[in-house]
DNA sequence: AAATATTTTTATTTCTACCTAAAAATATCA
DNA sequence: TGATATTTTTAGGTAGAAATAAAAATATTT
């Protein structure tokens, strides 16, 4: 039986490697958690011991298959307890995530497989990202960031890379929810603003916002 | 903001008070936690340094207004989820103890108040306890034990005492379930077993049983 | 009421999850 | 490459939640 914080470890360790391909440093999981390294370096021997991770001091972590397994547990039942929240319980997609982060630790494989049928079994959490099946399978689809598209582009809102409180409230005033249909109009030289057509209005994004969002092309 | 130990002691504290009218004991909340007492006089001390118990050595610990209030909290949010696992998950009344103990820590007023409202405001959990309100008010029915009844008597199963996993199984087997309707057809001189009629059939069940078993009567 | 039994508390220890400060290893750069 | 900077680890310590063993207080019994 895994402790929160070992389960948090599992899952921040998950969530850095996807972009690194070399081990996740120490730093990176430390500032994650927002902990300090040395806790992070007794924690890895731990996860090591138990057969979580392999760890090599100085050489940053990787998951074993094991631990793969068990973060990816965690993570489909952080974002089954995220569409629920929002779908039936009246929660704002920028609301549930502190919530899902107590959530997700539950320990009942039944509670976990039953809410998943209770909710039709859906493949994606509130924000766009995939939910892992009882296998641990994750189905990732081709996704571009709105940055990546070229001035007449056309794609469909799928999910936010950034999915904090004040970057999903900020989508919200502007009317942008996933499915969306986003066109790029036209790019400012001067400081790389979008200007971009929604179905049925025009605004203007920051790069650093197209830098957060993702699409499909269409 | 309170860990889950000291709001399992709380609570512990608040199941002991029903019947004590003096100060609950040391030992009774060791046992009730399945713990030992030195740590429950630890915890005792914390407890009453934050204003939640009144405390005296050597004399028994009551809940403050404060207390009270707060271990209300946790049973509502623990009845609540009861009802949702049965209700919406499949669960059998005799499965959603364990998880629905795990679910009452969770710490969010919107989550407890939507899950409320989705339930369609339940008043009873699926072991006929009521469910307490936001703002701690909690509405008993009068109600006797079965083994309170005379011959010839009828009564409505409205609840257990005792609501073990394998006293709920034993009681699924025998078909009784809340809102059945029960008559005292005949007391055994020689161990004081119940024959009762219930809708369908007739059955035997020992005093011990029908000392669990609450009933109202008509 | 004294002797005995029980309960409760104190003292001390263990384990987990954190921390700071210092040492060791690795990385960077001029 | 050597000096410097950064990262990581070790060492040692704090706080919470538990335990055991022993002491102190309360209850019970004869």
């Amino acid at each position: 039986m895994l402790s929160f914080t070992e389960e948090n470890h599992l899952k921040a360790i998950f969530h850095l490697s996807i972009d690194e391909k070399i081990g996740v440093s120490t730093n990176a999981i430390a500032q994650n958690l927002k902990t300090k390294a040395p806790s992070v370096t007794d924690m890895l021997k731990k996860l090591c011991d138990k057969g979580l991770v392999t760890y090599k001091k100085y050489q940053g972590v990787a998951l074993t298959e094991l631990g793969r397994k068990t973060a990816l547990n965690i993570i489909r039942k952080h974002r089954l307890w995220e569409v629920f929240l929002v779908e039936k319980l009246n929660f704002n997609w920028s609301e549930v995530h502190e919530v899902a982060e107590q959530l997700e630790h539950i320990k009942s494989k039944k509670l976990t497989n039953e809410l998943d049928k209770f909710l039709g079994y859906p493949t994606k959490d509130p924000h766009g990202d995939p939910i892992p099946n009882t296998a641990g399978f994750i189905k990732y689809t081709t996704k571009l960031l709105l940055s990546d598209l070229k001035i007449g582009d056309k794609g469909t809102f799928v999910g936010v890379k950034d999915s904090s409180s004040a970057f999903l409230k900020f989508l919200d005033k502007r009317k942008i929810a996933l499915g969306s249909n986003i066109k790029i109009l036209h790019i400012e030289d001067f400081d790389d603003s979008l200007h971009i057509g929604m179905d049925e209005t025009n605004l203007t994004i920051s790069m650093k916002s197209a830098n957060n969002i993702y699409v499909t092309k269409i």
